[in-house]
DNA sequence: TCAGACCCTGTCCGATCGGTCAGTTTGCCA
DNA sequence: TGGCAAACTGACCGATCGGACAGGGTCTGA
């Protein structure tokens, strides 16, 4: 693995466990056992370097999450969707981890803000005053609990995985279509 | 209210919002109208300020957790403590918001690590490889997903409440309870 | 009137942060 | 072997952090 990718590697797990704020560049550097002038040659900045660790995911977030805009997710989609979705959390476990937990105080990174955005869409979507609060609410605690349990488990260092890894995925899927069932069709985002 | 309660409240909301290792005590100081020293007159140091901000949440966080210790959750208790969970939900949201998305990067500090450990037996109680995955699933997305997805709607701004109050509460006890239903009566924290 | 508690402030300090810069080492290719 | 570009480094900088400290108002009770 070169230098680089080490860094990337390395950032991205100090990132996830500590907080952006809370990791100098200096613990990076040691961790890979270069100097700190050394990242700053590989990434031009701080934020080149978080950009670096977590941009990837973040496109793939967004794809995945897609599918929720405009006309809404069709009941013969959503089996796909929550597949495409469980898939993603389960892949993208660190990066997931620290947008969850420092998103919100990241809001003047670009690369942050652009996730930020669509998940304000989404939280609006469950928030607005409606009709339909349940289903509203269902929808957010379906995604958010999935995404905040997998962190949880992750962060506090706990046995990597609960279960294997297809049976966590199967039975993440069967647990989010069950609470998603009183759901109707065509509501999301309306 | 008094300088040293107006510091409270503005600390908890900016460390909820911006986090707490971004707050520097200048700001708290600016935002109450006076000087970084008074701040430190108040309160001995900035950490003694986070625990006299979220230090009674997290008492009542373990008070309201404890039933899921021990013996486990019996069949009769389990409304009782979704009502006491999802009411301390909405009473402590900024506190639970701050929890939720610092506790995991605030390790050193001895208020919060007294939470973490609470978490850390609960996560452990659905990440740990047993027959009953499903079970433990269920647990940690209901509980997690419901304390996410109000502090989701919280940081980002929106609505403040998502209905009132009251149908806030009956409805996510309402799915709560129905997300429990499958899970039997002793299996919690056994 | 005055002593003391309480509240608040400006000034200063060492440590640490992200980042710059000039210079050195390393590896590859002509 | 010589040269050049990429990789890497130590020294240094300004800014900011949490915190220490001495002192100045203000109020109250003796």
């Amino acid at each position: 693995m070169s230098t680089q990718e080490e860094l990337r590697t390395i950032a991205l797990a100090e990132f996830a466990a500590a907080g952006y704020g809370a990791t100098s560049l200096q613990r990076i550097a040691e961790l890979a056992g270069v100097s700190k002038s050394s990242v700053l040659y590989h990434f031009a900045s701080k934020e080149h370097l978080l950009e670096a660790a977590i941009g990837p995911a973040i496109d793939r977030m967004q794809d995945v999450l897609a599918p929720l805009e405009g006309a809404g997710l069709l009941e013969g989609d959503r089996t796909a969707f929550l597949e495409a979705f469980v898939d993603f959390l389960l892949q993208y476990r660190l990066e997931v981890n620290m947008f969850i937990n420092q998103g919100p105080s990241l809001v003047d990174v670009p690369v942050i803000e652009r996730a930020n955005a669509l998940v304000r869409r989404l939280a609006g979507f469950f928030s607005a005053n409606s009709d339909s609060l349940e289903e509203k609410m269902r929808f957010g605690i379906a995604l958010g609990g999935a995404a905040y349990m997998l962190c949880t488990v992750q962060t506090f260092g706990l046995p990597e995985e609960p279960g294997t890894l297809d049976e966590t995925r199967a039975v993440l899927i069967t647990i989010l279509s069950d609470l998603l069932a009183p759901v109707s069709a065509t509501t999301a985002l309306g």
